[in-house]
DNA sequence: AGGGGGTATATAGGACCGATATAGGTCTTG
DNA sequence: CAAGACCTATATCGGTCCTATATACCCCCT
C-alpha cells in the first residue's frame, strides 16, 4: 500500500490540500500508525490527478501561493475501496530505543535512565492524546484510537515496572569501555579454527 | 541510525556473514523491532569494510560460494559505542491494518472479521515467541523480549474485547458501495463556496 | 527424478524520507 | 512596536532503503 493509496484514503475523509494531508499524518487521524512526508505526498497527488482518481482546483488567496484543494472522483472512490480488499503488509515496528537498550551493558546508568525517561514521556503523551475526546473521522475512529491508547499505556506500565532491570545492567561492573579488551579486536585472529569455534558459540547464544 | 550502524551492532554480538545478519532481523534478536534487507545489508558491509570498521575473511567451502565472515575491529567497536550516544529517532509504528480498519464502514463484516482473525494470530504468535525461554544475546535481551511480549499481549486482549465494535460498523446499514452516492463525486461542484463550506466541516470532523 | 526449501552473495529499479528552498503570514515577547 | 519564532503552503534533490530478481549449490521428501 503506497502513499498514493494513503492519500486517496485521506481525501475520502474530505477534500484537502497536500499540506493538510501531511498534517493528518503528523498530528491527525493517521499520526500514530502511519507516516508520509511531503516528498512523497506531493508527487502522489500529481500522479493521482493524472490518473483521474482525484481532481484539483486552485483557490488563490491574495498575496499567498495558490492553495490546491484536491477531491476524490468517483473513479478514485472505486479504486480506493478495491485497494482495501487487497492483502495487507504486516505491521511494522521500528525502535532504535530497543536496539540501544539491547546494548545497555555498554552504556552508563545515566544514559539508560535518560533514554527511558524520554521514552516514557513519549508513551505517556501518546496514551493521553489517544484516549482524548471522541472527535470522529469515521465510525471506526474510536476503535483505532483506543487501541493506540491501550498499547501505549501497556508500554508505560512495563517500563515503569521493569526499568530497574536495565538500569542495573548499565550499572553493573565489568561493562563498558574500561572492561579489559578481548584479544581479537584489531584483526582476525591468527587461528581461524579457534575463531570459528568462538563464532559458533556466539551464534548459539544469539538465537 | 542507518543500516551500517545496525550491522555494526549485530557484529558486536559475534562474527557473522551477511546472510546470518539478515536472519537476526528476520527471525532473531532484532526481529520484532527492526528490519533490514539484503539490499541494504550487503552494501553496508562493503562500506564498513572500506572504512576499516569491520574485517572480512572468506571461508571457502568445497563447491559452494565463498562464505564471507565479518568481524568488528577495535575501531568499529569504538564507532559503535559512540553511535549509541547519539540522539535516537522516534519509535515508528506502521499499520496498514489500522488504516483499513478506519474504513470499516466501507467493508463487509466478513472482510473485517478475516482481517482481525489474521492480526490476532500474528500478535498471539509474537507474544508466544517473545515470552519463550531466555536464550540470551546480551544481558538486556530479556528486558527487550518481555517488553515485546507484553505489548503484543495487550494487543491481543484489546482486539478480543473490542472486535465486536468494528464488526458492527461493517455490518451496519447505509455503509459501502450500495449506499446512495453523494452529488460531488465526478468533478468539483459548480459552487466553490458551498464546496469550501463542506470542506471546513469535514476537516473539523477529522481533527 | 524432481520440487521445495535452505544457504549464500549480489544488484537494478523504484519508493520513500529528510533536508532545503521560497515566501508571506501570524503570534509572542522583550 | 519590532525582531524573531513559528505556521501556512508548495515543490524538488539526494540519498537510503526495500522489493524483486539472478545465480548456484545443497539437502530432504516424495
Amino acid at each position: 500500500m503506497d502513499v498514493r493509496t494513503l492519500c486517496l484514503g485521506a481525501l475520502t475523509l474530505g477534500d484537502a490540500t497536500g499540506y493538510e494531508i501531511r498534517k493528518m499524518f503528523e498530528d491527525g487521524v493517521f499520526s500514530h500508525f502511519l507516516e508520509a512526508s511531503y516528498g512523497s505526498i506531493y508527487p502522489a497527488l500529481t500522479r493521482l490527478t493524472e490518473e483521474g482518481l482525484v481532481t484539483c482546483h486552485s483557490e488563490q488567496q491574495e498575496k499567498r501561493p495558490d492553495k490546491k484543494i484536491y477531491s476524490v472522483t468517483a473513479k478514485g472512490r472505486t479504486a480506493f475501496t478495491e485497494a482495501l480488499l487487497e492483502p495487507l503488509a504486516e505491521d511494522k515496528f521500528r525502535s532504535e530505543f530497543l536496539f540501544v537498550m539491547l546494548f545497555a551493558h555498554l552504556l552508563t546508568p545515566e544514559r539508560v535512565k535518560g533514554l527511558i525517561d524520554e521514552k516514557l514521556s513519549e508513551h505517556k503523551e501518546l496514551a493521553e492524546r489517544l484516549s482524548g475526546p471522541a472527535d470522529i473521522g469515521t465510525p471506526a475512529a474510536d476503535f483505532i484510537k483506543d487501541f493506540g491508547a491501550v498499547v501505549h499505556q501497556a508500554s508505560v506500565d512495563y517500563l515503569e515496572k521493569n526499568r530497574h532491570k536495565v538500569e542495573a545492567i548499565a550499572g553493573a561492573p565489568s561493562s563498558r569501555a574500561h572492561a579489559p579488551q578481548q584479544d581479537e579486536d584489531a584483526a582476525p585472529s591468527a587461528s581461524p579454527d579457534k575463531n570459528k569455534d568462538r563464532r559458533q558459540k556466539e551464534l548459539a547464544r544469539i538465537r
